[in-house]
DNA sequence: CATTGTCTGTTCATTCATGCAAAGTCCACT
DNA sequence: AGTGGACTTTGCATGAATGAACAGACAATG
């Protein structure tokens, strides 16, 4: 190759420093260290006789070049995954690895057994569970399937809507066992998401039954929020399959309609046909409709 | 990187492999090793778990998923090659490396002497010269400029039309002093181009003068044409800048407008930006317009 | 002002990719 | 059948790329 002429890779390096800003983030996005990344640079910029980047103290920003180049870096990207996707998708093997991304309610409440299910089934299956609030990007096979509450699907993924989550105002056992529903909520703490879980609908319900004033415990995560109230810190609206599970809470009332959200099963079109994911979909989608009772908050 | 995943390097092995048909083929087309590049197939194929090509008697012939992997590759490099020539397209200094592709005859018999001249005038600039009866791919950067003669310049290229080449027919001088163009051309023994050298306008000539019949010499090259006339073989049409200067030959007949072609000096639209390529090109157009008497013909 | 965290840049040891050389296979030609 | 050329595959030595460890700079925080 001559000496002038830039690598394929080269385009991965400028990108990743172009997108994070520094080589030490860069180095993170391309599983490098940063001295590596600091000398690719340099190797990149010496043989294109051109600078890239301009160092200063908010790091490295990109010149003209820099940004052209990281540019079309971005373009291959788009290209590089989309092939690796449609190879991935002609794999018809029941092995190798599948990244799966849930909440971490789902994940404790419910789908860790059922991974644990699928991996004795399959055990040349290799899981990767990857627990986060956020929507991990399947396009950038960050993960391969996400289990996920959602009222509509993201635009570019196939899916399932597996079922309805149901949720309903919870209590301590121990302060609540004869609590009358014909009470209403007035007079009770209550326990709510804070900023950071943004969970809007449920505060415009607090708004709407007017106990939003009455709630001082503000947690970051559902899981908290099942704590808290177990303690007997206040009441919460929870998930029915999450809080019916934990004998110390009961229930105060029915099921909330307006609160029920939809429970997803999401993967990227061109995975679809992945042996390994294919199982693992049709395995969880069944388990699911299996527990449709837990999910939907029916008693008995 | 994930182990699984492709390295934004393999496409570009699979598209040489796919494009060459065979390990040793594509080996020299990436400049490496036939041992190196049967083990990076090897590797890619491992990793994505997928079989890219069939292993026959005829070569490698890919696979459907080979197939697509070397579309995205094409797709890629085109990016890339473009990439290059933009970022090349910023260099503002006179040094590195200028690649220019010629004919043997123009390089002979004209351009030599004003290449090591351009040389002089730049001594941080290295010439590369391919010497070469075939046009060049200026896109993919085989070279970076083109001086040859041509109708039409190349679609997708840039350049000048810097001279008209005037042609003539020639003798060894010891047998042709006192020739008399009034005693036509029967009689002479021809000296014309083999079919390798694919001059078709010059086989149409000799066939419209009836002298085709009498051409029982032929030659791959201008060079060899020019040798065969000088020892007394025959007479040939032959560009006057190159005939004219050895003294050895005497011109039999006036230059030939329906043979005269046009000397075109060409580059890639994103390089016409590149200081030296820029310094080149302007140097070189100068020149040739100060030898514009030589090229045409002009005698005295 | 001291401490902590993040980042850049360098040196050294280790690992891995590469080319060289060799051996083997296959096909075309005499 | 023998020969030569093109190609594939493997083993070994070498050099290049990499990470670990270290040092220094800078900014935010208490």
């Amino acid at each position: 190759m001559n000496e002038q002429t830039m690598q394929w890779d080269d385009l991965r390096v400028v990108l990743a420093i172009s997108e994070a800003g520094s080589l030490s983030g860069a180095a993170r996005r391309l599983s490098l260290s940063h001295a590596t990344v600091f000398r690719r640079l340099d190797g990149i910029e010496r043989r294109l006789g051109v600078s890239l980047f301009v160092r200063g103290r908010r790091g490295y920003t990109p010149t003209p070049a820099g940004e052209d180049m990281a540019a079309t870096g971005a373009r291959v990207e788009r290209e590089v995954l989309g092939a690796e996707r449609r190879v991935a998708g002609r794999d018809l093997k029941l092995s190798g690895t599948l990244r799966v991304t849930t909440t971490d309610t789902l994940f404790a409440g419910l789908l860790a057994p059922l991974f644990a299910d699928f991996r004795r089934m399959h055990p040349d299956i290799v899981l990767e569970v990857a627990i986060s609030n956020q929507l991990y990007n399947l396009t950038r096979r960050d993960a391969d399937v996400a289990v996920r509450p959602a009222s509509t699907p993201p635009e570019m993924l196939v899916g399932r809507r597996i079922a309805d989550i149901a949720q309903a105002v919870y209590g301590a056992r121990e302060y609540h066992e004869n609590h009358d529903a014909e009470q209403g909520w007035h007079g009770l703490d209550w326990i709510g998401p804070d900023a950071q879980l943004g969970y809007q609908a449920l505060e415009v319900w607090m708004q709407q039954q007017t106990v939003a004033a009455a709630c001082h415990y503000r947690v970051d995560s559902m899981l908290g929020m099942l704590s808290a109230v177990g303690e007997g810190a206040g009441v919460a609206v929870l998930p029915c399959y999450l809080a019916d599970a934990d004998s110390r809470l009961v229930r105060l009332s029915e099921p909330l309609a307006e609160l029920s959200t939809d429970l997803w099963l999401l993967t990227h079109p061109d995975l679809r046909r992945v042996a390994r994911i294919r199982a693992f979909l049709d395995f969880i989608a069944e388990a699911i409709i299996e527990r449709q009772a837990r999910l939907c908050g029916t008693q008995g």
